[in-house]
RNA sequence: GGCGACAUAGCCAAGUGGUAAGGCAUGGGUCUGCAACACCCUGAUCACCAGUUCAAAUCUGGUUGUCGCCUCCA
């Protein structure tokens, strides 16, 4: 397994800390709003890193946050007449059902900001004592120059930030470079109490508490989207390490961008779409489809078109898979041991198989692993028929449906009964045709595609799906 | 101003030294009553220029263009 660490800026062949276990976390959203598309990429991508580890063999500790405290939800709280917790509460749910629908695992543990308070509390104090950190009126800031290797993620040299700092210098600081990590309440704000008076924790110090505290001071892969590398990321190495006085997290992975028309999605130019409002549209495993069929670390566009020609690309698996289980429930297959030319075939898809590992092992490169299926669709779509046999069948189809499954796409469709009306008019169709009423059979096929019913005449009889 | 990324067929997208995966769309064909599905056929010398090399999309330098970070942000 190799992967690509923002840290060294190459691809590593990955050694995790202890033999067959990995620890992982990933910055969580910020729960103000519904989510959009863009929020959606570390998700899928992280929850795809953690199946396929899950896969190979490993135990997977994984740990994800909630930010449920913080300014924007504050505001939001405001606006409603609502308590920040309303608030919060209410979108951590939405956020879970919109995971729900992208077929995200729950990580193995969301903390939420909020119910660490005292371990922050605990690791700024930490910090003031190794000289790390001082307070001043209320407030406590990390002193970034005691932390030599400043910079080291996101290669930035700390004089060049100085003079490039764009932030209202304030007076208390002792350098502009110092961040918060606790700042004194404001009215009608949710604080908590501490050393240095009643407020609340900066959001920097938040991540290194909870990571630390389920995972330990060391971890394996530390993982978000690509603009949390600075300050977020690097903020956090400053703290935990300070702290601990060791390396943090091993492996650093970040997502690149998902763009709409080539542009950053932002809120003032409108151009975002929610994780909701496109999968009123498109299933969740079309978006999953969509974002895991290019590299993770290239950026993305979305539209319309492509989330389109995402489905279309998408429905010659699941077609393909739905055929492979037809050709199971009938009883054309012939049973017994795989013929030589079978055995053929099965070499020639375990081929395609390693081949998917191999993509996937190659710093996650899921869009090589997504090629590998096709070919392995292809091969099946040649080689299946009533006439061969079941083993090679069965074979076939649960290679091609597992390799999707680590992927966390479903293809095999839920066995769903239609109404006995649309049954009825299925039949009187076959009717139709057995009499060559085509002109019948037409009509009620169209009537059918209507609702969103589509039929096909296969050698084995008439087919349906949804549209 | 500082730092970084990217530029492959109509579209999406892999590919980091040996003459370009996969998918979508298009067109032609087979199958079908027709259609759909499936299958077969159909397409690029890799932004531009110069260089290194026996050999470059892949390395080096330059040009152009696009984007991101430096401020809350996945």
């Amino acid at each position: 397994m190799r992967i690509y660490n923002t840290l060294t800026q190459q691809k590593e062949k990955f050694i995790p800390i202890e033999e067959n276990k990995i620890r992982m976390y990933v910055c969580g959203p910020t729960v103000y709003n519904y989510i959009h598309i863009g929020n959606a990429r570390p998700v899928i991508f992280f929850d795809v890193v953690r199946r396929y580890f899950e896969y190979i063999g490993y135990e997977v500790n994984y740990v994800s946050n909630f930010t449920d405290v913080d300014d924007k939800i504050i505001k939001k709280a405001i606006e409603e007449g609502k308590s920040s917790t309303d608030i919060s509460e209410r979108y951590i749910k939405e956020f879970k059902k919109d995971m729900e629908a992208l077929n995200v695992l729950p990580a193995s543990y969301h903390p939420k900001a909020t119910e660490e308070i005292d371990d922050m509390i605990e690791m700024i104090v930490s910090l003031i004592d190794k000289g790390h950190a001082y307070e001043k009126n209320g407030t406590v800031y990390f002193r970034t120059r005691s932390f030599d290797e400043y910079g080291k993620l996101s290669k930035k040299k700390i004089d060049d930030l100085e003079s490039g700092a764009r932030i209202a210098v304030s007076d208390e600081k002792d350098d502009p470079l110092d961040f918060v990590l606790w700042k004194p309440k404001k009215e009608g704000e949710p604080y908590w109490t501490s050393p240095w008076g009643d407020g609340r924790p900066g959001w920097h110090i938040e991540c290194s508490v909870m990571s630390s505290k389920y995972l330990g001071d060391k971890i394996d892969i530390h993982g978000g989207g690509e603009d949390l590398i600075f300050p977020h990321h690097e903020n956090e190495i400053a703290q935990s390490e300070a702290a601990s006085g060791e390396p943090f997290a091993r492996y650093w992975m970040h997502n690149a961008f998902i763009n709409i028309d080539n542009k950053k999605m932002s809120k003032s130019e409108g151009n975002f779409f929610t994780v909701r409002e496109i999968c009123e549209e498109y299933p969740g495993q079309v978006i999953r489809f969509f974002m895991l069929n290019a590299h993770y670390r290239s950026p993305l566009n979305f539209s319309r078109n492509l989330i389109e020609a995402a489905k279309n690309s998408l429905t010659r698996i699941i077609t393909s898979v739905s055929q492979l289980e037809h050709l199971l429930d009938g009883d054309t297959l012939k049973k017994g041991e795989l013929t030589d030319e079978e055995k053929t075939i099965i070499s020639e898809a375990d081929i395609l198989v390693d081949k998917f590992n191999s993509a996937m092992e190659d710093d996650f490169n899921t869009a090589d692993a997504i090629a590998a299926i096709f070919e392995l669709v292809k091969l099946a779509n040649i080689n299946c028929s009533v006439e061969s046999g079941r083993k090679l069948v069965e074979y076939m189809k649960n290679k091609i449906s597992s390799l999707c499954d680590i992927l966390g796409i479903r293809v095999e469709q839920d066995e769903e009964i239609l109404p006995d009306e649309i049954e009825r008019l299925i039949e009187e169709r076959q009717d139709a045709r057995k009499n060559r009423d085509f002109a019948k059979a037409d009509q009620i096929r169209d009537a059918l595609l209507d609702k969103g019913i589509v039929l096909e005449d296969t050698r084995e009889g008439v087919r349906w799906k949804r549209k």
